[in-house]
This record gives C-alpha cells, sequence and structure tokens, in this order.
DNA sequence: TATGAATGAGGTTTCATTCAT
DNA sequence: AATGAATGAAACCTCATTCAT
C-alpha cells in the first residue's frame, strides 16, 4: 500500500469517527455535513471527496462499530471459560457498546429508517452475523448442558431486546454505573437460559 | 358534549391515527406533516386547523396511545390471582399490544430528543405511570414472596425492553403465533424475577 | 332603507371598527382576518359575507378614517376665523388622526404598498382631496395676507410632511403630551408659511 | 485582508442593495427571500449563506446605509461657516440622499415593527446619533444666538420629517429641480428655527 | 347569516450535493 | 485535496379565500 493510501485510508477513519460523535449525539438526521466536518475543522464540500454521500458516510460508521464490537465478541466466544463466563462477558460487551455508541448502534437496530435499500442489505448481514454470535454461545451452552431452555432464538432475542432498551433510558448521571448494569444484566439474562 | 365537537376529535383522532402510523414507520424527522395528511386525502395546510405545528401533532399521538395502554394494564393488576398469574397476563397485554397495535404502540418505545421540554414532561409522567405498573406487580409480588430479585426496577426494564423488541423481527408469517410467543415469553420473563 | 340594510350596515361598520383597530396595532400584512373577526366574536368566514376581500374591508377603512378626517377639517376651514387660527385647528386635527389612527394613516402615506392598482386610484383621489384642504387654507390665507409665501404646494408638502413623520417617534409614554405637541407644531409650522 | 474575504465583503455588499431596493418599494413583509435574490440572478438559497435569516439580512441594510449618511453629514458640522450656513449645507445633503439614494435612504425612514428588540437596539443608536447630529447644529446655533426656538428636539423633527417626506411626491420629470427644491426648503425650514 | 372545515399558494429556512478553481 | 459558493428540493408554517351546510 502506497503512502498516500495510508493517508486516505487515515483521513477516512478520522472523519468516521466525527461522523459518529455528530451522529450519536444528534441522531442521523440531525447531525449535519456542516458540523461533522466542522469537527475536523474541514468544509463540507471536502467530505465528498472521501465518501460518496452522507448515506454511505453513515454507513462506514456502522461498519466499523459493529465490525469492532464483532471482533470483541468472537475473543470472549475463544476463551477458555464456562459458557456461562462467555455469555456474562458478551452480555457487557453489547451493553458497554449499546451506551457508549448509541446512535450508532440504534441505527443497526432500525436501520431500515436510515439506509436505501441498496445499503440495506449488507448492513442485515453484518447485523445477522452478530446476532448469530450469541446463538453459537447459546446452542453451544445448552449442548454443554450449561443451558437448558428450549427456545435458543427467541431467548437470544429476549437478551438482545432488553439489552438494546438500555439506550430508552440510560443516563450517565443516573443511579447505577454502567458496570453495576453489566453485572446485574448477567445476572438476570442467564437466569433466562440457565 | 355538541354533535360538531364529536366530529372535530373523530377528526383529530383520525388524523393522530395516521400520524402515528407513519411516524412509526419514518421517524419524527423522515414523516412530513404531507404525508401524514396524504393518508387522509387531505392537504397539510388541513392539519394546521387541528394542530398548532408537527410537534404538538405528534405529542398528541404520544399521550394518546400511553394513556390507553396504561388503563389497560391495571385491570389485570386488580384480578384476584397470584401475582405470578397477574405478571403472566399483563406481559400477555403488552405483547398482544406490541403486535397487534405495532404501529400505534410503537410510540411508546421511542422518546425522540425531539420534545420541547415543555411537552416532554406530560409524555414522561405518562411513561412512568405505565412503567409503574409493572414495577407494582414485581414489587409485590416479592413483598408475598413469589419472587426474589433485588433490583425490581431493572427486572422490569428487561422485561419491557425485550417485549418491544418484539415488533422489530415479529412477522405473522413467520414460525410462531402470537399465543405461542405470549407463553414462552412469559415463560421466559418470569425466570428473571422468580 | 329597510330594516335590514341598516343592520347590514351597522355591522359593517363594526367590522370596520375592528379591522381599524388590528391594523393600527400590527400593520396590513401581519393583521389576520382571523384576529379582526375574532374581536368580534366572529369567524374569519363570515367576514366575506360582508366584504369581498381584505383588501376591500381595508380600503374601506380608509375611506372611512380619511372622510372623518376631511370633515373635520373641513369644518374648520368653514370656522369665522382667521386662516393662521384655521390653520393651527388644522394642524391639530391632522396630528391627532397621524397618532390615534396610526397605521391606517400609514396606509393612505405609502398607498402602493398595500392596495392593488384598482383599488389605488379612489384612494389617491381622496388623499388629493384631503392634500387640497391645506392648498386652500394656505392660498386663501395669502389672498387675505395673513400668509406670505411663495411656494404655497412646498409649503403645504412641508406641513404634511412633519406631521406624518410624528408616527415615527411619537409613543404615549413619551415626554410630550399630543395636546402639547400640538401646540408646538402648529407655533412652528406656522411660522413656515407666514 | 485577503481577496476571499474582499470578494465576500462585496458580494454581501450587492445583496444588501438588491434587498434595500425591494424592502423600499414593498415593505418587509412582501419583499421577498425569493425576490430579493432573483435581482442578482441568484437563488434564495444561497442568501443564507451570506446571512443569518431574512432578519439579519435586513438589519444589516439598516446598519450600512445609516452609519453611511451619518459619516457624510459629520462633515458639514466641522466647517467653518456660519450655523445657519451649516444647517443649510446638512438640508442639502439630507434632501440629496433622500432623492439620488432614495431607495437606500429610505430605509432610514422605516423602523418597522419587524426588529427583534436584540436587533432593534443597535438601529436605534445609528439613528439616534444621525439626528443628533441635527440637534446639534441646532443647539449650537441657539447657544450662539443664531437661532431662537425653545424647543430643538421638536424642530429637527420637522426639519427631517418634511424632507424625507419629499420621496413620496417628488419625480425628477416634476416641476421643480433638485437643487431648486434644496433651496426653498432650507429656505423655508430656517424659518423654523429663527 | 354564519360557520366549520378545507384548501393551496406562497413564504422562510435547512441542508445534502455539486463544481469550478 | 480542499474549498467557497451556489443550488434546489423539500420541509414547516401562515393565511386569505372558498363553500357546503
Amino acid at each position: 500500500m502506497k503512502l498516500s493510501e495510508k493517508k486516505l485510508l487515515k483521513k477516512k477513519e478520522e472523519i468516521i469517527l466525527s461522523a459518529v460523535k455528530i451522529v450519536n449525539r444528534k441522531g442521523y438526521r440531525r447531525a449535519t455535513m456542516e458540523e461533522i466536518a466542522g469537527e475536523l475543522l474541514m468544509t463540507k464540500g471536502s467530505l465528498y471527496y472521501y465518501f460518496k454521500n452522507k448515506e454511505d458516510l453513515v454507513f462506514q460508521c456502522h461498519e466499523k462499530v459493529l465490525s469492532q464490537a464483532t471482533e470483541e465478541l468472537e475473543s470472549h466466544l475463544n476463551e477458555c471459560i464456562s459458557y456461562e463466563e462467555k455469555l456474562r462477558r458478551m452480555i457487557a460487551t453489547h451493553i458497554q457498546y449499546a451506551i457508549e455508541e448509541k446512535e450508532t448502534f440504534n441505527m443497526i437496530i432500525k436501520p431500515d429508517q436510515t439506509f436505501s435499500t441498496e445499503q440495506l442489505n449488507p448492513i442485515l448481514v453484518i447485523r445477522h452475523e452478530y446476532a448469530g454470535l450469541f446463538d453459537r454461545v447459546i446452542r453451544e451452552g445448552i449442548a454443554h448442558r450449561e443451558f437448558t431452555i428450549k427456545e435458543p432464538k427467541i431467548a437470544r432475542m429476549i437478551l438482545l431486546g432488553s439489552m438494546n432498551w438500555i439506550q430508552q433510558w440510560y443516563s450517565p448521571q443516573g443511579g447505577k454505573s454502567m458496570e453495576e448494569l453489566q453485572e446485574i444484566y448477567a445476572d438476570y439474562l442467564i437466569k433466562v437460559v440457565k
């Protein structure tokens, strides 16, 4: 890879980070290209050198965030610990992302509100993959007799649904810290699959 | 109440229903007054005869849906049955709403950073009331030794979050009927509070 | 004239009065038909029974105000007093209207901003008549050797211009009462024509 | 100052001139952003690149015109001539402005209940300064026994009001040239303060 | 006569996008 | 690679006007 390409990628990454920040703060519609550019002391015109359009930029934000999260989840799956412990750690990871990357995660949750059909599909694929990791830990946990339930898919939906909901009410100033939440959620959600 | 007033209210209700539908599909920002009006074969100008502005219209959407749902839940709380059974029925009711009145009920879910502080408060109050009914059944269930958990609020959030999530994937053509879902969810969620 | 016609005229008059009030407060564009009707506990639809459109209504406001003022001016002209005294009284009258019927008078001053060509002409006629009364008192005053100037038309324009300007700064809470202004203006403006 | 900044300012000035023209012709409410832009073969959207909103644009119109006029008047005050002569020249200047820069100068005249209090104040300040120059020449003229009146402020208002009024009727094709008017007005208005 | 309801033209504003430089 | 400037579509909102009842 040439130096110029490297520079290009670095710049793209910077822009994505800025976009993630703004979109998380304001939501997709309210986040303007101008503000995203302003954060980096650029002008909005420049963004179009790096990204085809706003949708494309935000799409790449997702890819980044979600692939990061997926990676983390996978690492937990590969650790040498009990399935319960694996699931605990995956829950903690998901909660962290849901809180810290709130709006970006939100777009993954309701992508059809944001993306055109063309870009919808790749997102659904990543999303499906992501959910699949939870399916796997549950299924394998059942196979190893750590979990007992009959409907692993529905259990997974309960897990993800309840964790995604955290966004609706969580506030850093609220009563519980993120760490506490991670623990309590893990405790209670493990009960579901046990 | 005069006939004309009744008619006015009916029309307002129609508009609200249309608005709920569009807003749920598209989100607050993407839902346009024109589309909301078009659904009813009206023109956007007419909406302003009934509602002060877009915010006001959407606000009344929230208000209506929430207060209606609250009423239904309360009836279950007053039945003479065990707390577990009360909770099962409330879960069934909530799921039924979430599925059959999907678009209407969805409103509860989105708090939207849209509302001016003036209108945000009344919404939060009703929302709080609704959630409070679940809190109550859990707390009282604990007092009667039917449930055992230490964090009833978080349990409630897990319950509501997981149920609201059903909307994201449920389809009548899918594998499970609503009745099956109601049962499985009740089974799994009761485990959380037990 | 039949009773019903009388009633009609009376209602029209009421509406005109309301319109004058609102237009004076807000100006032509900001005064809405709804507000004009509201003042009389009517709905705006009703106004169209009495007036062809907003322009027509406001046009009749003018006619009323200006014909009233003209009448007053004429009465002063016919009093048996010196021309200086006649002019003093006319000045007082004009100032009073300029202050108390501020916006209506304003429309007479700049009618082309408000009226379509069709209605512009009648207004210009009345306006011309009105100014003519000042011309007359000055010309006759010169004929009777009370005044001495060579350019009566320009003097008249100075008089009217300076008085119309009062609107720009006069406030009831200001330092001088209307009565004081009437006197000082008369004193100073008489100097112009002397 | 960089070239680009200069260009920006020039464009802003062009827009201001266009706005002044339209607003004077139609008044604040009737002047549309589209028309103002159209005059310069631009689209209304572009105006928002240069000005925050309509109010801001019109505000800057006022500001510009007023400060420019003030500067010119001040030079006369500093000449070494009698106060009567100073006043004559200031009158001539004001009339010239009112006639030759009719549309630009007209802005001084309309205070429009349009501006938010925030923007109204700076305008009133400059306006006050401008008028203050006439006040000064009259007051100092009194101090030097050239003038005799007791109400210098009101005299000033008569002067400005009558001169501003010229715009309402003056036409180059009319009977009197501007130079004649300047002389006659000076003659008659000096009588007011003598 | 009066009105409730609807309309639609027209206005302001926002902002993603384009493009010459 | 970047930007300043312009654009235009689309959104919200206002309000004079119409008309069936």
